[in-house]
DNA sequence: ACACAAGCTGCGGGTTTACGCAAGACGGCG
DNA sequence: CGCCGTCTTGCGTAAACCCGCAGCTTGTGT
């Protein structure tokens, strides 16, 4: 067996390469990847079929990594190790996981034991391992209960990208009250209206800068979200 | 001597720890927080004078403690040692650093060579040592140089909260159209205009929320300069 | 088949933004 | 002192935004 490393720390790295050592005996080598381009080349050259996958790295995070691997072999087998459980990362991963993929979700703050755990049983065993605190966040989000479907979500990533309304129209092909609707449905759900009338009509919000304001606040957009959206952006204005 | 470590990654936290001993024979205790409220608890107590920071921490970040550790003792060195250089974090720690204090920003990235240089240099040479990438973004930061204005990022902050130009006119002790004018420098500098008129008048932008993605993508904010405005925020409001 | 909830859409309006134009205010500088 | 650049402010307008009201299309349940 093989095991590929992608973890741009170099510390975080070489505990997971005793972590792989010291939890899989049957695992004759282990490879590393300082970034997610790098760790997409190793992939690829190696077949890897078991791979642990850093969140959050400076050159192409992992979503996107393990989007283009999985793209190419469905059956890899995907542990994820992060620092943090933000609804953005949680919503990134279960976006891309192709249907009955072996995957996992680790916090960093796990103990080593869990991480072995982990580890045995998704290559070994081929089950997914979804860390307690991710699983909350994971059914609230796909569940409705005070969670957010997807087209609220989705109009959400459009005005934190900075779109007009008659752009995220076009986008996504509604007409122009439709959007609106849907933005009075994502400002109720986010509570943007709280301390806005309690004194007078004084401290008023912009409600679609506050609206993105909260999503970040509330770990529903991060960086890496944002960043993956400015992408996909960019790309359906140059196909026009 | 004694030193003082807040970080909260494990791996990172012993790392230092060894750094510390390696650089410092002199230093016979060193004392580790895991977060930033702890941090603050152990500097007090042990009136430390020699503290090795992390930024970005979940509890309490390392420019809040940073901030009520110098109010109390101005004369407290800290080196700031970070996994970033967003421009939010450098305004940030330089926005807090008393006069003629002794501070450092080194990131993680750095060699464990450049470390250690750096500790003797705080912590016994009383020198300030900036990491040059770090430095860079200083200079340009505050000098004004395709950087930005104290008045610029200010605005740029409270439209990120979600303010109306109403309130910002009110908090800032300004006319509604002084707010709308540094707006309009704002959208300048931070190009907010670039793919919107060059097909047609198609994918127009929402000058407001473009803006703070826009400066989100430039690390210009981050989540960390984002909760600290948002406390400020809170703090104003409820003074009323 | 009928009722009911949920989402899309057009209409109309009140409010907020973005910004050109132009008149002061303030601070260097020769 | 007068000139000039930067910053502030008021006025006015076109566009964008927020949203209540009401008619339609769906899908779901009994």
């Amino acid at each position: 067996m093989k095991v590929l490393i992608v973890e741009d720390d170099p510390l975080h790295r070489s505990y997971l390469h005793e972590a792989v050592n010291a939890a899989l005996p049957e695992c004759e080598t282990v490879i590393e990847a300082e970034n997610g381009t790098v760790g997409e080349k190793l992939a690829r050259d190696h077949k890897s079929a078991h791979i642990v996958m850093d969140l959050q790295m400076a050159n192409r995070n992992g979503i996107e990594a393990a989007r283009t691997i999985w793209k190419e072999r469905p059956e890899t087998r995907i542990l994820f190790w992060s620092n943090y459980s933000d609804e953005a990362y949680v919503r990134g991963v279960s976006r891309i996981v192709p249907d009955g993929a072996a995957y996992g979700y680790v916090l960093k703050s796990a103990s080593d034991e869990r991480l072995k755990l982990a580890l045995r049983s998704i290559f070994i065993e081929s089950q997914c391992v979804i860390d307690r605190e991710v699983r909350g966040l994971q059914q609230k989000s796909l569940g409705q209960t005070n969670g957010f479907t997807d087209s609220e979500y989705e109009i959400l990533v459009d005005i934190a990208l900075g779109l007009t309304d008659r752009a995220i129209a076009r986008r996504r092909g509604l007409s122009l009250r439709s959007v609106q609707n849907r933005l009075q449905h994502l400002y109720d759900k986010l509570d943007v209206y709280q301390s806005a009338g309690d004194d007078h009509e004084d401290g008023r919000f912009n409600l679609r800068a506050r609206a993105v304001t909260v999503a970040f606040l509330r770990k529903l957009l991060n960086y890496s979200a944002l960043e993956r959206a400015e992408a996909e952006l960019q790309e359906w204005l140059d196909e026009k």
